[in-house]
DNA sequence: CGTTTGTCTTTTATCGACAATAGACAGATT
DNA sequence: AATCTGTCTATTGTCGATAAAAGACAAACG
């Protein structure tokens, strides 16, 4: 296999959903648009579902014959790229499996052990260097510096003066900046949440990143914005496997980002930059209790 | 070919250059460790050593028959590793070369035209694209964001960030930390070079790399050490570049360096800020000024 | 007994090949 | 006239293969 087809499933399924609502296919570049994909898919998509008898399909004329069934998606195993495999598979071994630090990091076994090429784990492997946690001796392996104490004093240290800066940046955005609105619709939100933490406190992690990639983004600058990606890697797995008080954390931070978002309204630096410490003071704490 | 023999030809010339000096050869791990290379290319180069009437070589009698001379050496384009002369290669064309933000890049024309395989070149933007200069289109090209004034704001602005909490923490250090005799060795540099203006202000840029590099270490904060990276290679290619008033520039640096030194010393908060932020400003400046 | 050497195995860096995907362009359709 | 479709080409993502380099281990040496 030369390249897996992945981009084609994916969209493939995702069209299966518009036919759930809809009994109409638009025209090629649209469909392309609306998926997000090259009009060489989308007719390879078109041609399948002919094949699965799902839709004629001549020229313009496209007739949806049938609802799709379940069996009619691909399974979503195989609609991952591989780079979303290889990452959570490395990030289960590094944070799960009993990954010492100064651990030799082999680009063979890695790929052997996931059962792909090893060009596409040498790829993943420098892509994933930025974050801090891998570091390559040249010629040699790579060494695996881990999720340590340090690193998260390190990242929280780096952390708190982007977002205080970013927050800063965020008050001084014109009344008719779009990030009010996208901040009115984050507060919202939360408050749902809140209303029924007990079955939705899961929803949090997904929010978190929303919010804070928000205020990140007001500082208009791309370092700042990318490190983001560091932070939310890190904490998108540590909730996932760090489970321990898990509603009770989760209803704190929603209401310490209530705070911070009300601070931000008020424009006021001195309150801004009150919340914003609370708040990242105790997602620093968090993130320490997970590490000893 | 599979893989370049470089590190082979570079450890050769610097085994030569040993040679010149003392005509006593250690063990094979001695050596090893001295060319930072593994016993496996040693010995390669030993065979080679006799091979070119060098040496006589039998287990541990190693006599040397003659000093090498300069045909002896592997010329300098053969032992530039792969990823430099990409590296190069792609800094000439995007900062000299007619090179507009939003271009796109190709790799297989990038390989092409270096005459290289795709898979260095994958590798090689990847790495790079930490600089914030490029971007990728996932299953589509790359594109050129561009050396542009807003690139080198951004930049700057997080470095002053950086570079402020830096030295602040060198002043910190405990007074036998080895950084305050490398400060000595750095300071001795800068006023050796000023001595000599005329004929040594181009040892400037390697100088700047040298103090900023100590200074941002002390923060004991990877990120804030990894991001000194993105500093080094916009300031190196760009004193390449840029020769306009060089001598006068980097006299000016020279001398900020050592106001901010002496201020590192001081141990005085105020001071540090002040020297640091002072510098600071007119390397931002320097650089805008070759943007535009 | 601690190094050093000889020999062998394993891993990395790089290439070329090929399927998946993107993208270009001319002719067809409304 | 604008958009869509058919067809074709170019580029990306991934693999396996291979030379260079690293590294393991036992026997030899001092």
């Amino acid at each position: 296999m030369a390249k897996q087809n992945t981009v084609f499933k994916d969209a493939f399924n995702r069209c299966l959903k518009l036919l759930e609502q809809t009994a109409n296919l638009p025209s090629e570049p649209e469909l392309g648009a609306t998926l997000g994909i090259s009009r060489t898919t989308v007719r390879a998509i078109l041609t399948r579902l002919e094949e699965v008898g799902l839709l004629t399909w001549e020229k313009r004329r496209k007739i949806v014959l049938r609802k799709p069934v379940a069996a009619d998606y691909f399974p979503t195993e195989e609609t991952d790229s591989l780079s979303e495999i290889i990452e959570r598979s490395f990030m289960r071994r590094i944070l799960a499996g009993g990954a010492e630090p100064g651990m030799q990091i082999n680009e063979l076994e890695l790929a052997r052990e996931i059962g792909i090429g090893t060009t596409s784990v040498r790829e993943f492997l420098i892509r994933f260097s930025r974050f801090g946690l891998i570091e390559k001796r040249p010629n040699s392996h790579w060494v695996l510096k881990g999720f340590t104490r340090d690193f998260a004093l390190e990242l929280t240290e780096v952390r708190e003066m982007f977002e205080l800066r970013s927050a800063t940046a965020f008050a001084r955005l014109p009344e008719d900046h779009p990030a009010w609105q996208e901040l009115d619709a984050i507060e919202a939100v939360h408050h749902a949440i809140l209303a029924d933490i007990e079955n939705r406190y899961r929803d949090f992690s997904e929010l978190d990143e929303r919010f804070h990639l928000l205020v990140h983004r007001a500082s208009k600058n791309r370092f700042i914005v990318d490190f983001y990606d560091v932070i939310a890697i890190v904490f998108h797995y540590h909730y996932q496997w760090n489970k321990t008080n898990a509603r009770e954390r989760n209803a704190r931070a929603l209401e310490e980002h209530l705070a911070y978002i009300a601070a931000l309204r008020s424009r006021d630096p001195i309150e801004i930059e009150l919340a914003c410490r609370q708040h990242l003071k105790s997602a620093r704490e968090t993130l320490l209790q997970s590490i000893n």
